[in-house]
RNA sequence: GGGUGGUUAGCUCAGUUGGUAGAGCGCUUCGCUUACAUCGAAGAUGUCGGGGGUUCAAGUCCCUCACCACCCACCA
């Protein structure tokens, strides 16, 4: 043996060692159990992989999954049937963002491409990528069983997305309405509430006045976005506004269009905000939608799906609201109709999750999922505990979140992802709007006009998107119903497809591993994904199999740098994990993450300190074997110890071996990693190393190394778990190049 | 606006039912002693955010204030 533990030699070695002796595989390691002679208690035990995106190599984030890794080892050694699921996602609107990205700086775009070609492409990208990202698992020590790897793409996923789909719109779940969506018109896709947010800004401040029909009174209104003046439909004060009292009833006139506004009541109004009065603009504003729709009013649209305004007049038709902003304010000044600007009025606007790009609330057909049923078995599983959160905090969030009952909207306007088995016949729903390719020209238009110039077959070929009335007629149905149908275009919301993980993983309906595995044990994500899939995971899972999909839910932190600052490129603080563990080690980068903070807080550290401390670590334990070794090529040391046999030091250490054994079996059945981690560190660096073995030392007999031998061994299957590479190493090294000791030795007792 | 978590040694953090403050890294001094210098030995460092309370005893329980962070909702 070298002075040094090298992990560069050794780890990749030793991960090859494990794939090619089949030990991850509950298959591989119980024929091999059984040929030892070692039964274990054969009770199965499942962890699930949350599947990381296929659209990049890890990240630092990732290395939090050594704490699945660490619960499938310690279950496998301890005789569980236990298998460690992997997969990959597709991500469908991630992977299409850095796609794009991608296309852009070849200097193309998504509208160079038919729908079609568009998937293809992403496709390949994607399956390149994915290959990294396992190989980079690997790298980290992730046990997990990679013939059972699944795809969020495989045949068997889609199949599974679109059988559920079915019978959530048999069922009564599924529908279409015209309702109040973000969407982006720079991506061309809406998104979930989840994936935008609000950013404070300064806006000018309007304020404009209405002349009120048949009288010499006005009516101002204060608003940030006057461009949407020509979408008015009303105007509403609060029913205790003295002020007004005298107008409600009457009618306003709109300043740019002179459409008569009826001026009405709703509790919604502040009285102390602006002026007290409220423009009602149902198509762009989500409260005003909902006041609209309680007072039955018109839905106009001055916004279209390009981001441009339509629907005004000549002169604003065609702008970007932004400068059809300044526009009609000059109008409006020109009029008359402009009272004052607040220029510095602080806001905030919605824009995307992703780039911060501006949302526009628009009106617009979607796919929805009712889940007011669907979420009240979650919560009655939640509130009873059939699955588990570690953390209080987590249960009471998740119970908020599901109790809010808001409506899924599930398709999104991409290519990149499942698309939504609903068929539009083309002779009942003239009104359907199509974009395709043909000979690189992009054309579009309604299909009654368009199918009398293009032949349909042309038109599938090259089609890029279509947009189906609110009451379309459509059918759900896998395979096309006829010649007349266009399918839609909408892809559904990539959570649609990775919330039923547990199923799809498992093979349900019937499979061994679904009736072996399911409802699985143990599930880590970080909480940011909290209402994104594991609400969504829950209620599958329950809808599908009448289970929770998993019984432990353990949240991580995110992962920071060493001072609780998020890593970003920009800030310079960005850490490679597989830099680290060129430099120190998987084993120490697990070992490091484990213990550079609290892995269950919303923030994780990833301290390089404890990385290199944990690196030392390992040599520690290379040397305590060296040493161990070195007595040995002289002398035999038997197996096994007889505590009457020996003095109160070595009765001493013994007994400290078995106190730390029964601890860090508890600490690691209550997820304290950290806890148990740095009791078996202290243990054999303070005891083991420097106490025991220099007093072994000095007697230099085959009883005191029999002790050292086999407490040694004892750690290093405590510490497995956790450092699975330099252990297994040692482990080689003590029994000459054997089976691996995830096989050959159970966990101890 | 509603809610949650945090504030302990220079840095990052432990401290599980209340009982004389801990770890890693860093720092000081000494030691290349044949397992290990990715080491060993010895050592310094904290009014445990402020204030109040309960208790024989509080980092640990209660109240309050301050600061930091995050989540949710959303302002025309």
């Amino acid at each position: 043996m070298d002075t040094k533990y090298d992990h560069t030699k050794i780890e990749k070695q030793i991960y090859k060692k494990w794939e090619s002796a089949d030990v991850f595989s509950p298959e591989g390691s119980t024929k091999q159990r059984v040929s030892q002679g070692i039964t274990g208690n054969e009770k199965p035990y499942s962890v699930l992989m949350p599947p990381p995106n296929a659209n990049a190599s890890l990240h630092c984030g990732h290395v939090t999954y050594v704490i699945q890794d660490i619960m499938a080892r310690f279950k496998r050694m301890q005789g569980f049937d236990s298998c460690y699921f992997p997969g990959i996602d597709h991500a469908g609107f991630e992977t299409q963002y850095v796609y794009e990205n991608k296309l852009k700086k070849e200097g193309k775009s998504r509208f160079d491409f038919d729908r079609e070609t568009l998937y293809k492409n992403i496709l390949d990208f994607v399956l390149e990528n994915s290959s990294i990202a396992i190989g980079q698992f690997k790298r980290l020590g992730l046990s997990a069983d990679w013939n059972r790897n699944t795809f969020t793409l495989d045949k068997n996923v889609v199949e599974q997305v679109y059988k559920t789909f079915e019978k959530m719109n048999n069922d009564g779940y599924v529908y279409r309405e015209g309702y109040m969506v973000n969407y982006s018109t720079y991506y061309g896709t809406t998104f979930s509430d989840l994936e935008t947010e609000y950013k404070d800004t300064v806006s000018p401040l309007y304020f404009v006045k209405y002349k009120i029909k048949n009288s010499d009174k006005t009516i101002s209104i204060a608003t940030v976005r006057p461009e949407t003046i020509y979408a008015d439909v009303a105007i509403a004060v609060n029913p205790d506004d003295k002020r007004y009292k005298d107008l409600v009833g009457l009618f306003a006139i709109n300043p740019l269009n002179s459409r008569e506004l009826p001026i009405i009541k709703d509790e919604y109004v502040d009285l102390n905000f602006g002026t007290g009065a409220l423009k009602i603009t149902p198509g762009h504003d989500l409260n005003d939608f909902k006041i609209g729709k309680k007072h039955n009013f018109e839905v106009i649209s001055v916004i279209g799906l390009d981001g441009k305004m339509i629907n005004t007049e000549k002169e604003i038709d065609g702008l970007y609201p932004k400068q059809a902003r300044l526009k009609v304010a000059e109008i409006l000044k020109n009029n008359n109709g402009l009272e004052k600007v607040n220029e510095k009025y602080e806001n905030r606007v919605l824009v995307d999750y992703k780039d911060g790009y501006p949302i526009e609330p628009l009106v617009m057909t979607n796919w929805f999922i009712k889940t007011e049923k669907l979420f009240d078995k979650v919560i009655n599983s939640v509130e009873n505990e059939e699955v588990k959160f570690y953390k209080p905090v987590w249960k009471k969030e998740i119970l908020r979140w599901l109790n809010e009952k808001r409506p899924w909207p599930i398709s999104r306007q991409i290519a990149f992802g499942i698309a939504i088995p609903a068929w539009y016949s083309i002779k009942e729903n003239p009104e359907i709007f199509v974009t395709f390719v043909v000979d690189g020209k992009t054309i579009s238009g309604y299909i009654k006009d368009i199918k009398k110039n293009y032949d349909i077959e042309i038109i599938k070929k090259g089609l890029q998107k279509i947009v189906a009335p609110e009451n379309a007629k459509f059918k759900i149905q896998v395979e096309s119903p006829g010649e007349d149908y266009l399918q839609e275009t909408d892809t559904f919301d990539t959570w649609f497809s990775s919330g039923q993980w547990p199923q799809v993983t498992t093979g349900f309906p019937n499979s061994a591993d679904y009736n072996k595995y399911y409802p699985t044990n143990f599930l880590d994500s970080m909480w940011d994904i909290m209402f994104f899939w594991i609400a969504r995971m829950l209620m599958f899972g329950i809808y599908l199999t009448d289970k929770v999909p998993f019984k432990n839910v353990y949240f991580h932190g995110a992962v920071t740098d060493k001072h609780g600052v998020k890593m970003s490129k920009s800030k310079g603080n960005v850490i490679n994990p597989i830099e680290i563990i060129d430099e120190y080690g998987a084993d120490s980068l697990r070992a490091g993450i484990i213990t550079g903070g609290d892995t269950s807080a919303k923030f994780t550290p990833l301290d390089i300190d404890k990385v290199k401390s944990y690196r030392n670590f390992s040599n520690k334990l290379w040397n305590i074997a060296r040493f161990i070794n070195m007595y040995e090529e002289t002398n035999q040391i038997p197996n096994g110890i007889d505590l009457k046999e020996y003095e109160k030091i070595e009765i001493n250490i013994v007994e400290e071996s078995v106190l730390l054994t029964k601890f860090v079996t508890k600490k690691l059945e209550k997820y304290q990693y950290k806890l148990a981690l740095e009791e078996i560190y202290h243990f054999v660096w303070d005891k083991l190393a420097n106490e025991y073995l220099e007093i072994a030392k000095n007697k230099n007999d085959i009883d005191s190394m029999r002790v050292l031998k086999e407490i040694f061994k004892t750690s290093l299957k405590l510490l497995h778990p956790f450092m699975p590479f330099v252990t297994e190493a040692i482990w080689q090294e003590l029994h000459g190049n054997k089976n691996s000791m995830l096989i050959v030795e159970k966990w101890p007792e």
